[in-house]
DNA sequence: TTGAGTACATTCACTAGTGAGTATACAATG
DNA sequence: CATTGTATACTCACTAGTGAATGTACTCAA
């Protein structure tokens, strides 16, 4: 499970870790394409060579750098969904509350899969946007689950959807405005639609 | 109004125009990164420097692009939302549907104003990304004065934000997704929150 | 226990290509 | 003949990716 490791060395950090994790700083606070393998090598203190010795391209980077935040960013919505108290409404506002918060820190630069999505237009069958989509594909159907748990298994599917677009919709805006107080009008038009969807089951 | 022309070769078109036109198409194509100005010039039928004498620098070109589409842009919108027949919150969907429409097209390469943002957010100020913001305002602002004229005044503000949420969202994740009917998706929740809000003013 | 062998890992120095922006010369127009 | 505009032919910086050599750590035979 871990070819890249040698047993009798287990107290080192994995090479392609460490790169991996050069990569994704220097992704989330300048950006993709801003971001040159010469870069990712002083980062992670080793040379390009070595990189490439890990590594086939640039884009397979790009993708481990993804893939490596899939699972991390949908239990970080868990916890928000979860920790908040109230309704099934409450809860969903609840995820938009905390990504206002964190969207006031200065470095914030919004949801990385969807900056890789339109940073990477030009190659529709980049495999980095394959994982974007399966990231965003697996919040929609979290929230679908939480949905339907709080009773609204007939429209959970559109409504999971509707949720995850004003989400999406967010990220951007609040990146064009600088303003986090967009991701909050966000999560309040998000609650009135799953309130409004529970008042009209009769 | 026009120092770049001189009156005696009127019937020519100004170079500035050629330009931008020929930049236009390949950013809306292609995208801004990767358009050189090697490309655009081809796309003119003039040489670099040629471009470089009317314009200071690439991104003053770039922010030309995105003017000359602002106005239109928002016609456009205005023309839908009139042409479709029904009531306010069949109006607003309307939007939405005739963008679903748009996006089937295979070229169809999501909004220049939110492409924009994200391919340029490694410099905030940016004078392209001003006039990005500038533009989703005017949008919003129209809504809002629609909304309001529809018998929402209190929370035109608040509702016309949460459309333009719910279309931005929309541009990300159909270009994400490459499915248009993200689109109808979202013009769906629009329709309801407008239905919502006229329902609940008492 | 030691020393040669070997597979993995890393480095230095490089190629080939591209892109923004420019120095300078040339053409047309009044 | 001077102003405006266009073209040729560059510079300079940077980037993805590579060739070939070097280093390191562990293995196994003697």
């Amino acid at each position: 499970m871990q070819p890249n490791k040698r047993p009798t060395q287990a107290n080192k950090r994995p090479t392609r870790d460490v790169i991996v994790h050069a990569a994704a700083k220097l992704f989330r606070g300048i950006g993709i394409r801003d971001v040159s393998l010469d870069m990712v090598a002083a980062e992670a203190g080793l040379t390009k060579r070595t990189i490439y010795y890990h590594f086939r391209s640039k884009d397979e980077i790009i993708a481990a750098y993804l893939e490596a935040r899939d699972m991390p960013n949908l239990e970080t919505f868990k916890q928000w969904f979860d920790a908040t108290e109230g309704t099934l409404a409450d809860k969903v506002e609840g995820i938009f509350r905390h990504l206002a918060v964190a969207a006031h820190h200065p470095k914030w630069k919004g949801c990385g899969f969807l900056r890789t999505t339109v940073e990477l237009v030009k190659t529709p069958g980049h495999p980095a946007m394959e994982i974007a989509r399966a990231h965003k594909k697996r919040v929609e159907d979290w929230l679908a689950v939480e949905l339907t748990a709080g009773g609204l298994a007939a429209e959970s599917e559109t409504l999971a959807r509707q949720i995850l677009l004003l989400l999406d919709g967010a990220f951007s805006t609040v990146l064009l405005n600088r303003d986090p107080s967009y991701m909050e009008t966000a999560g309040l038009a998000a609650a009135n639609l799953v309130r409004h969807a529970l008042a009209s089951r009769a």
